[in-house]
DNA sequence: CCAGTTCATTGAAGTTTGTCAATGAAGAGA
DNA sequence: TCTCTTCATTGACAAACTTCAATGAACTGG
């Protein structure tokens, strides 16, 4: 029998804010299986470069936001790739999506980014 | 003509520390593409639940090190597996394997988890 | 109402990842 | 020397991921 993570339970995945609300830091004793699950969720979230890039060029921009078709460009991929990333980063908690018109505006969530450093972090 | 992330290049994949030695954080301005493939590197080796119980149990260990039969039982995988594991991470530069007699002992290598936290971070 | 823009969703294809069984290498102890 | 233990590597397979083209929904401006 063969036995992928996460498929065994069905757990709730929370948002990154949420997942670090209750945890202590990953080294100070033995991470439970569903809090590793769902820590783990958050940094998959994070560890692809486009989906970084995209973090990065939303936080760096006029207004703090960004929407789609300014993204695409610099990070040389298809609208609907981008798309599939930016609602994997609002999914997990990192982005947050607002329409007005006919655009949609992907801004960072505060403290999220803390929040997954705070998990990390030996101290 | 499909394109994958990092295989257009061959970059070079340091171990975390020597890849937070050099950069601005996130969301200060926008991360170059091979930072962001060093980054997500660095964030796809701690983004599974069984590896982030492995550095949990680890670090929580008497003396600070395990040997890999002391990790089979706690994250219930075979020992191929969570030798696999391992070795992503200690290529990863978050673990240091050293082998007295039969055994190999893993340990924590310091100040790896903080290096990209610190990455993350927004301040 | 029609044409154009922006964006999300669907479906498909290739790549990567997580897992195990089987095997092999290397030291420990009889 | 022979056997047992520990561990890494190999090969195989299924699931998950990344990407694109095609499509459709929704708003904008004539």
């Amino acid at each position: 029998m063969k036995r992928y993570a996460g498929r065994v339970t069905t757990i709730e995945l929370l948002p990154v804010i949420d997942a670090a609300a209750c945890c202590a830091p990953l080294t100070r004793e033995t991470i439970p299986a569903e809090q590793a699950s769902s820590l783990a969720h958050s940094l998959k979230a994070l560890a692809d470069p486009t989906r970084l890039r995209l973090i990065s060029i939303v936080a760096a921009s006029e207004g703090q936001e960004a929407c789609v078709c300014d993204l695409t460009e610099p990070v040389g991929l298809s609208q609907p790739t981008v798309s599939h990333h930016l609602k994997i980063l609002v999914d997990a908690g990192y982005l947050t999506r607002s329409k007005r018109g006919t655009w949609s505006y992907y801004r960072l969530v505060p403290g999220s980014l803390d929040a997954v450093a705070g998990l990390l972090v030996t101290a």
